[in-house]
DNA sequence: TATGTTGATCGAACATTGTTCGATAAGCTT
DNA sequence: AAGCTTATCGAACAATGTTCGATCAACATA
């Protein structure tokens, strides 16, 4: 029978009775490093199985698939971040709470692009990231509000943030290779293109054509989750 | 020297000179046909070959790489979408308008949950989403903001629709083909498993859990909405 | 009509990827 | 020593995106 390695969790090293120079740990750790060093284009098998100095079937003692690597992967690395939650105190405004920790889990994705892929699918199955929208959650607990609100607040806002950063994580197409432009002046040449359309036929991208041009994605998210926060300290005072 | 046809949008048959037994539009069209049918993964060229009964080299003759392929296939169904957008009437309550249409895209995506994925790429680059991007702002014109306020409450309205959907569209795990269970059954078995958590570790959790199974995503979805845009209309006010 | 040019088609061949599988060693139990 | 479990390794397989030269069909020019 092959069962798997009992997941060495913060235990010692190679916590099995049988050595092992390779551990479940180590294979996570480096699927991070590559996939923070160059994307997820550059995560293969035979890059990850050099990195560690073993062959590729050892990876697949651990790990059933690419799609399970992944998603461990995610978990592993959302460990940190659910510390950064946890560090958040409790203020006097739960709503104020809500804020820090969802810019905590927004920086977080923003620096790591490819935890959006697998972030809400591993919450119905993995442990970290149901425990993050736990911590997301509790403020709301002290606020006047439904279940159902704090469910449909608290699912819009996780979503809105992992959403937002999915979206910014998108590497640009091939413009940037071309001439070394970097992101200021990408989106400076799609603004000029945007300011050659007829105004008549686009009237709303003019009117906003000079805040898209070196906007900062940061700026963008606050601001959507100011709308929502709003919203919500709406509806807990009704 | 090889150029490609130029789009024959909307015109007759075989626009070029050359007589052309395929053309973009039917690549097109039998892409997302493809997409439709059997989901992102199905979509090879060889399958996609296959049914225009051609030649993978072909396929390449109209389109550059996978990418291009698939921006342009976002592109080509984001067309209908538009449509539905533009005939949304315009209404006494600019927020009633914008709501309107968020719902029609957000419906669009889920329907078609591999749009997400190009839609905001496309949207820098590709007509049609830039249009739709341009439907959505225009009722922010009518309401006492900033361009930067239009920018962000467009940014966020546009941006949780399509996030919200994307996260939707993810196909579950191994779980469904197992056995045949449907989306409640799996949502009910996730229910179960978060309520033999520790109540002390997870108040929120429980608190929730009884909304999350069984919860229409759609209703989901507009409760978010619905936040955002009570703070919208605060910001308007104020 | 003959010839060359361009638009368009086709599929064999290549490189890269995820995945499988049998061979094989290393530790542990008996 | 024998046997079982744990773990390692890389050759081999199938599927995929992409390249490329061969080839044909329509048109222009002479």
């Amino acid at each position: 029978m092959t069962t798997r390695p009992r997941s060495t969790a913060g235990a010692g090293p190679a916590r099995g009775r049988r050595r092992s120079s390779h551990s479940l740990d180590a294979v996570l750790d480096a699927t991070v490093q590559l996939l923070d060093e160059a994307g997820g284009a550059a995560l293969t098998f035979r890059s990850l199985a050099a990195r560690l100095r073993t062959g590729v079937g050892t990876i697949y003692w651990y790990v059933a698939s690419k799609e399970e690597l992944l998603d461990r992967a995610t978990d592993h690395a959302l460990g940190p971040v659910l510390e950064a939650i946890d560090a958040v105190p409790e203020g006097e405004d739960p709503i104020d709470d809500l804020r820090r920790m969802a810019i905590v889990l927004f920086d977080a994705i923003v620096e790591r692009p490819w935890l959006s892929a697998y972030f809400m699918r591993s919450m119905e199955i993995q442990v970290t990231s149901l425990r993050l929208y736990e911590r997301l959650g509790r403020p709301t607990l002290r606020m006047d509000l439904t279940p159902r609100q704090r469910f449909h607040a608290v699912s819009a806002v996780t979503g809105f943030a992992v959403g937002t950063a999915a979206d910014l994580g998108q590497e640009p197409p091939e413009a940037m290779l071309d001439d070394g432009a970097d992101r200021d002046e990408l989106l400076h040449r799609y603004a000029d293109r945007w300011r050659a359309l007829d105004a008549d036929d686009y009237p709303f991208v003019h009117d906003i054509v000079d805040e898209f041009d070196g906007h900062d994605d940061v700026d963008q998210f606050r601001a959507g989750l100011e709308l929502i926060l709003a919203g919500l300290r709406l509806e807990a005072a009704g």
